[in-house]
DNA sequence: GCAACTATACCGTCCGGACGGTAAAGTCAA
DNA sequence: TTGACTTTACCGTCCGGACGGTATAGTTGC
């Protein structure tokens, strides 16, 4: 057991954030209650409110989660200086989250359920990362499209619309490293 | 005055339905009412669910009128049976839904605050149309990574995510027109 | 041609349940 | 014993939907 209290905090606290990210894929981005969301992370309701003081906080938080994962996986990348290593880093950790199954983060659409104005956090940060894609790319037009293509199914996936396949995707890739890896210079 | 009863009901239903898409956009997908909805459209709530019985009801009808206006716009162009005009044109409408400034339809989004599974129609009939450009491609990896793209682009709006500005979409329509056109053979 | 009846379109009210949030008391490790 | 953590109990509000009623416009029987 964990004689750590702020390392059994700070588990409760990611447990309950992912049974919100849960809770809003079964049922519904707007069905996201805090009842709910204590049940399933098995809290009391006030336990939960003593940790996320209102649900908007908990939905920043869930945000901010999504962000924080994705940048730190990102940043790691950066040191390689060579061109187009950005965009197919970013296709390949996409590649890879898809092929790990991980969940879409579905935290987002309760928040945007919720309120708009709380991705506004996430717009800044795909600006920001799409101009450092840009500034690393040989040929800028086609890292915006690979950009473009990877939140169209990111997309399809977080709205449960998914209509390209496994092989579509492995085919699409395939083109998409082969010109990035032989238009360069 | 219009004489035609059935006339009077449509356009009823049709104010109904933009303005749960109007509010939907405006509060936020998950704060979606009945009441607001009959209120901005003008009728008392016993008429609003005279026309739409539940509020899934109107849910459904708001998908479906956004799949009819879509669909009726993309049949048009498919009688050309030259390679690539499907993909070109579907790339060149959403460009022109976009250069009108028509809002996106936000009524999607509160149908999946509601129940995920509403979005089924709208799945489907992409699949069936990613099918269409793709046997009407030349290079069906490039075809399908220019839908992608403009899906991207589309969730980027829907979600109030817009991180690529207009000369980067410009940019990479250039990019793709000169693909599209300059290597059918 | 008119009375009886039905269909369509809409209104206003009410209720039961769900939900976000508060308050106060209890537990327990350090 | 103090303070982080958790619980139980409760409140007020909002919302979906049911319901009863109204008014106008056909339709039909005679």
């Amino acid at each position: 057991m964990p004689t750590d209290p702020s390392a059994a905090a700070k588990s409760t606290r990611s447990r309950i954030l992912a049974a919100a990210d849960a809770l809003a894929r079964s049922d519904g981005p707007g069905h996201l209650s805090l009842d709910a969301v204590a049940q399933r992370a098995g809290v009391s309701k006030g336990g939960l409110l003593y940790h996320f003081p209102s649900k908007t906080k908990l939905l920043e938080a869930l945000v901010e989660e999504f962000l924080s994962n994705f940048d730190g996986m990102l940043r790691a990348r950066e040191t390689d200086a060579r061109k187009d290593v950005l965009i197919s880093a970013y296709v390949e950790f996409f590649l890879n989250e898809r092929r790990l199954g991980d969940p879409p983060p579905s935290g987002l659409l309760a928040a945007l359920a919720e309120d708009p104005e709380l991705l506004a956090p996430v717009r800044r940060y795909e600006r920001d990362f799409l101009d450092r894609i840009r500034a690393n790319a040989s040929d800028p037009a086609l890292a915006t499209l690979a950009f473009l293509a990877v939140h169209g199914i990111r997309a399809m996936e977080l709205l449960n619309v998914k209509v390209v396949d496994e092989e579509e995707v492995a085919e699409v890739v395939t083109w998409l490293k082969h010109r990035l890896t032989g238009e360069s210079a």
